[in-house]
DNA sequence: TCGATAAATCTTGACGTCAAGATAAATTTT
DNA sequence: AAAATTTATCTTGACGTCAAGATTTATCGA
């Protein structure tokens, strides 16, 4: 009986009409979800970084040599709009941690790409970070573990079949 | 092969060194939150409302009569923080939604109730949510949605134990 | 009863996000 | 070529959120 229990319990009272078992799914899946967050949150924060941020030097450093993508490529990765891409990356240039300069080759179009700093704290991040994870999982077992990505593998392919 | 698959696959290659199996959890969580989401916004806007908004009036409605509860019971419900709350009332008392009076037992406190216009249109809105709700998780059988709902009752009660 | 502490709510300022629209350069059509 | 269209990115304005602090009222202990 946790507090989603007792959501539930309230609207069978008052709306017994409604059918709300999947409320239950639904309701401790966001709650699970910005606990989740803030526990990534706090290893974020201790390297000076926010979730955003993390976000597109892990999307950089992840690409591999020489470690440099498009504004577009980005924004296609990390799946926000291209005014949040500028804000992120005008904050990371403001900070040293990425370079951005004009693609040569697009006049459009521009390239950014990490330097030596943003690479190093990256590397110092994405290190802690997985051993975060690590951490936050390890209330399940093994088999649970891969049962979970399994179900959640499934059910993010039957509503976003685009994704896959 | 979905999209958090490559960015493991990525991640395999320039950072062996990590054992990033929980990763692809965090990955489609976070995806499949942000799909629901968006899939559940649908039905509030064609209702006129925003999930913070419908939050509010679901708390108060499922509260049963009068429908009715102070700004420190719909934050400890809703897990806001006060200024946040402060904000959504503002905003539904001039949609006149909600009615904010003084409480006449507590000069501090005030009461915050639901108005036919609330009540009616949240009564509506719930309805088609929990149809919304039903539609989304289609696409898992009876059986994996009661073994996820277990899966993510016990992850939630390892990372957030004081919510139960 | 008075002073200290606690509680309830609101205010302010900063973030990160999005949608819509602007600008500039590349590509395709005619 | 010139015009029309598409693509890449940035700008603007509005939201919803939070943390920290201010204000007002209750309550508790001496």
């Amino acid at each position: 009986m946790d507090q989603v229990d007792r959501i539930l319990a309230q609207w069978h009272q008052e709306r017994p009409d409604l059918d709300v078992t999947p409320m239950g799914m639904f309701g401790r899946f966001g709650r699970l979800r910005s606990v989740l967050m803030s526990g990534l949150d706090d290893i974020f924060r201790a390297h000076g970084l926010s979730a955003a941020s993390f976000d597109v030097l892990a999307t950089l450093r992840r690409s591999g040599p020489p470690y440099a993508l498009s504004p577009s490529d980005l924004i296609a990765w990390t799946m926000v709009t291209s005014g949040t891409m500028t804000n992120r990356l005008d904050k990371l240039e403001q900070a040293g941690l990425v370079s951005r300069e004009k693609n040569p080759e697009d006049g459009r179009g521009f390239v950014i790409a990490l330097t030596q700093k943003g690479r190093n704290l990256i590397d110092a991040a994405v290190t802690d970070h997985v051993a975060n994870q690590h951490r936050l999982v390890e209330g399940l077992t093994a088999d649970e573990q891969s049962q979970l990505d399994g179900l959640l593998r499934k059910w993010l392919a039957a509503v976003a079949p685009d994704d896959a």
